[in-house]
DNA sequence: ATGGTAGCGTACGGTAGCGTATGGATACGT
DNA sequence: ACGTATCCATACGCTACCGTACGCTACCAT
């Protein structure tokens, strides 16, 4: 009976070990993944944390196997329209990925793909979910009347800008903000007549 | 008569070892920058650091201060152009940050921005430089045709598009890089009719 | 009740890195 | 020649981590 979940638990598990370090993954990066900072957040010591985890780099794996997970979960959740309602997803997508709202999800998305720089591992399955979401994007925009080449484009611009604006500090360079993403939101969805 | 370098001097000093530190920067980012890593690449120990630099902190702000330097060199050098040739500037300036060539520079750029987000004086020199960067090339598309409002979203969306593309991993996507990236230039920098 | 096990605490050795103290070497001026 | 300043090596203490060994407790099935 071991699958069956121990009930009246506070006691930790795999899952709450990784939850917390995604918090930490986010404001610290990967380097400040540390096992005894986690337990010290967690207020156990790591006698804990070597029970569940064989070393901190089965915690990395497994940090990084939940985020590819949420990642291709998410993706399919974003780029699904019903016909006829493909442009309008895109602008969503794009909205969705502007950095004020969602703001721990990009820091973690940047934390990942800076991990990635100094971890084949981890570049690989930054291939894949890049891979995953460039398709469905792609084909969004093919939906739109765009050709392969142009939906080609167009989606990794879309990406590229969504990643990279949220590595730019450029508070004050416009007076009205709203307006400017919607202009540059055009620049990479509108089809050009 | 310190002003006058000595001659035949093997000696290290502050610029050597923020030379070095970009390297490493570059590599394994702000947090692979040890006192005893880069003294070991220099072949000295760190009685030498201790001796040009008060300590880890003064390196840092030492490196981010050249950084910033040569950054603000680099704006003005990059985006200067001859009355009539100011599109093609820009081409060429996606073309430059684009990153397969200068892969260091584009490493560099991607480890301060990472730092910045953990460090707020880090964060106004980023913002300082991205002002300065956003405010010519937007004197660039203005001098291109463009409106105020629309040289302001895509000379954003021009910097956005080089930062964020570095952090993607998308080999394999199309079958002509070239003709990919000219595409994407064209939606950053052509003027709809 | 009792032995077993899951989950965690405690204690320890080891390494990496920071900063300091101090001594040694080399070059330079006088 | 001698003192002085520059530049670096060596040695040390300290902290933050990692991983291991082992002990303790609560709960489970029999």
């Amino acid at each position: 009976m071991e699958n069956a979940p121990h009930k009246s638990r506070s006691q930790l598990d795999r899952a709450a070990w990784i939850e917390q370090a995604f918090d930490v993954l986010a404001q610290d990066g990967v380097a400040g993944l540390r096992v005894e900072v986690l337990a010290k957040k967690l207020k156990v010591t790591k006698g804990s944390f070597y029970w569940h985890f064989k070393d901190r780099q089965d915690l990395l794996d497994g940090v990084l196997e939940a985020w590819r997970d949420s990642r291709i979960r998410d993706i399919a959740k974003q780029t699904r329209a019903r016909p006829g309602e493909e442009l309008q997803q895109l602008y969503h997508v794009i909205d969705v990925y502007s950095a004020s709202r969602n703001r721990k999800g990009m820091l973690i998305e940047l934390a990942v793909r800076e991990w990635a720089k100094r971890d084949s591992a981890v570049a690989d399955v930054v291939r894949e979910v890049d891979s995953k979401r460039l398709e469905h994007a792609r084909n969004l925009f093919v939906a739109c009347g765009a050709t392969t080449r142009e939906a080609t484009s167009r989606c990794i611009l879309l990406y590229a800008y969504v990643f990279g604006i949220s590595l730019m500090i450029c508070e004050g360079f416009s007076d009205d903000v709203d307006a400017l993403k919607a202009d540059i939101a055009d620049l990479i969805a509108k089809a050009r007549d």
